[in-house]
DNA sequence: TATAATAACAGTAACGATTACTGATATCGT
DNA sequence: ACGATATCAGTAATCGTTACTGTTATTATA
């Protein structure tokens, strides 16, 4: 099962990197008909799923679907409530995190997810 | 729009906040078969919306589908990359992290949502 | 305690995001 | 170049969840 090199596969990656917003997959759909006219939806969704298999990528479950980061690096997000999109945070991974709540529990903890709810920068002036 | 009271609201809720499991609507619909021999799956739904939105129970997207959790208190979780569960961990809530991820931010942060992946206990000692 | 208003019900159809399947095409080791 | 197969485009199916419909149960008021 060697991966092959497919330039819809690059295609998405490269699109997904040079973006700071995290868009769904309709939303990178959307913007890739441009680069690739006859893509097809299965493909965005295979290979981005390939890609989070592998780490490339990250994707979270964002309300009812889910988003995707082409920033693979530790860092938090928040939700804002109003306008439902997703941002990063300014602030250095807590890695200490997993090792706190290991203290007297006899599983093992070798990551974990926080995202912040509240308003974005935007929503929270308007309001 | 006042309430009125329902025995399938209340038969709900009972039977989520006497489990410690994290049941999706699914196990918990087979399991209040017994109770609520006729009972819709539509209506399971609508009720633990309602009771997710006043604040009743906690909702979590787990995966695919979504877990329920009948206390309400702030704890944390772990999901076990094995077995799929969700997990109460034993910590006091961190409170602090909202204000300190809000410094140098300037939306606005209400809460946060803190997740663990590991291995439970029961799969970290097979394993 | 009857009545009237309406919340909630059971059952089922619809929805939307995602996954699986099909036969055709592109990649890549030999 | 050739053969094996990963990937493709297109589309059908899946599955968790929500919305709709006509009926039943709750509750305030007479």
């Amino acid at each position: 099962m060697a991966t092959k090199y497919s330039r819809q596969r690059e295609t998405i990656l490269n699109n997904l990197c040079s973006r700071t917003d995290h868009p769904t997959a309709d939303e990178l759909y959307m913007d890739l008909k441009e680069e690739l006219p006859n893509l097809s939806l299965g493909t965005l969704y295979r290979n981005l799923s390939m890609l989070t298999d592998n780490g490339t990528i990250l994707k979270f479950h964002c309300g009812t679907c889910d988003r995707f980061d082409g920033n693979n690096n530790l860092h938090y997000h928040l939700i804002c409530e109003n306008c439902g999109r997703l941002y990063d945070l300014d602030h250095a991974p807590l890695t200490e995190l997993d090792s706190l709540f290991a203290q007297g529990f006899s599983g093992k903890i070798s990551s974990h997810l926080l995202v912040f709810y509240g308003l974005c920068e935007s929503c929270n002036t308007v309001k």
